[in-house]
DNA sequence: CGTTAGTTTGAGGTAAGTCAACTCTAGTGG
DNA sequence: CCACTAGAGTTGACTTACCTCAAACTAACG
């Protein structure tokens, strides 16, 4: 493969196919248990990361203790990339998660397909500073599961991946407002809920409504 | 200058000098009056911008009217690159403003330098999730007052760019309770307030440890 | 010096947090 | 296959931090 494939009539280098990212489909899938640590807070950064099957969260904590997820990553998700030599976040599987991972010695043979990657991540963070940043429990739990049924691939029936605490750490919430607010959508038959993890949304368009 | 300058010993990609971004230079300053629209949210994307003087916000509303201002750029700092065609953000001048841009097809001659930018964004972004997601309207106000104290240049004595209501809809609040943390604040003889723009952080330790 | 937008202060209301009890459920072993 | 258990989730009562509404104050402009 050519260190550099610059698709010259490209005009728009952000929407470049991800192709030189191809490098890591050579590389190993590294196994990783509920809960077991991927990157830690304060460490070294040496590696990007691609989720293979399971989910990731990353999240940082306060001196306080309070933690705030930054963002999920599932199935296809790249993460881990970043300007600065260490960690300021760490990242953990949610259950058995499957993991490829790339040396940022080698990205330099890929700037060109980091930079949609990033912009992807990047433009995640957007959104969901406007969802803890203004809007109310009822309508954050909503836009929640829209988000994750999009990441499903749009279906209406789906399982999440993480317990309440992280949907609630997530969402700046508390499990027993999460909670509630699920409850509430229960009760108003715009979601059904199948055990612990499953949901089913009903009311696709009330769901919608409420995020506005 | 070379289309490409590829530093082959570089193992770091990300840390990349943002010499490529050179282009910008022979731009024009474009200037922009208080509160006008640089672009807005439902426009196509073309142009990447970076500001020479004075301030800019970028937020997004939601259909309810509620605010979030997602990210200040002073002088120097680049936005508005994104992947997808159409702008979900809008961005404003906040005072006098100059701003230098470059088309998005010229974009792909400067892939390496953009990454840095985008990461620094990125990161950003994440910050201020942790910000909003899990801190009281007193550590936000400390948190929002060490932010712009180093964008200043980590003086103690800056102004802030912004009116209340800016600072409030970047941090979730609202303006009243960004008055009263800048009054309990300034009571608690940690800031001193002058004007209504002119801060200077008198007890500099103080701040950060509200931030834990 | 007056005007007006921006900011501060105050009083009262409310959404979300806290603490505690209860319930479910998924996993384990009899 | 069912009973048991421990962890996760839900519900309720109460508290609190922030919001809302309203009024007073400042300061920056002509």
């Amino acid at each position: 493969m050519p260190a550099f494939e610059f698709s010259q009539g490209q005009m728009k280098p952000m929407l470049v196919t991800s192709a030189a990212l191809g490098v890591v489909e050579s590389k190993p899938v590294s196994n990783f248990v509920d809960g077991q640590s991927i990157y830690s807070d304060g460490e070294r950064a040496g590696q990007v990361y691609r989720v293979e099957f399971g989910a990731v969260r990353v999240y940082r904590v306060l001196a306080s203790g309070r933690r705030q997820i930054l963002d999920f990553h599932l199935g296809g998700n790249w993460f881990g990339l970043q300007n600065e030599d260490f960690r300021r976040s760490s990242a953990e599987a949610i259950g058995t998660t499957g993991i490829k991972s790339i040396s940022l010695r080698e990205t330099r043979y890929i700037w060109q397909g980091l930079l949609p990657v990033v912009l992807e991540n990047f433009s995640s963070a957007q959104e969901h500073q406007l969802v803890i940043g203004r809007q109310s429990a009822l309508e954050r739990v909503a836009a929640f599961l829209l988000e994750m049924s999009n990441r499903a691939g749009g279906t209406c029936r789906f399982d999440l991946f993480m317990p309440r605490i992280d949907i609630a750490d997530y969402l700046g919430l508390t499990i027993e407002t999460v909670s509630r607010a699920l409850t509430k959508l229960k009760n108003g038959s715009i979601i059904r809920l199948q055990g612990t993890r499953g949901v089913e949304i009903v009311n696709y368009r009330a769901l919608q409504n409420l995020c506005l």
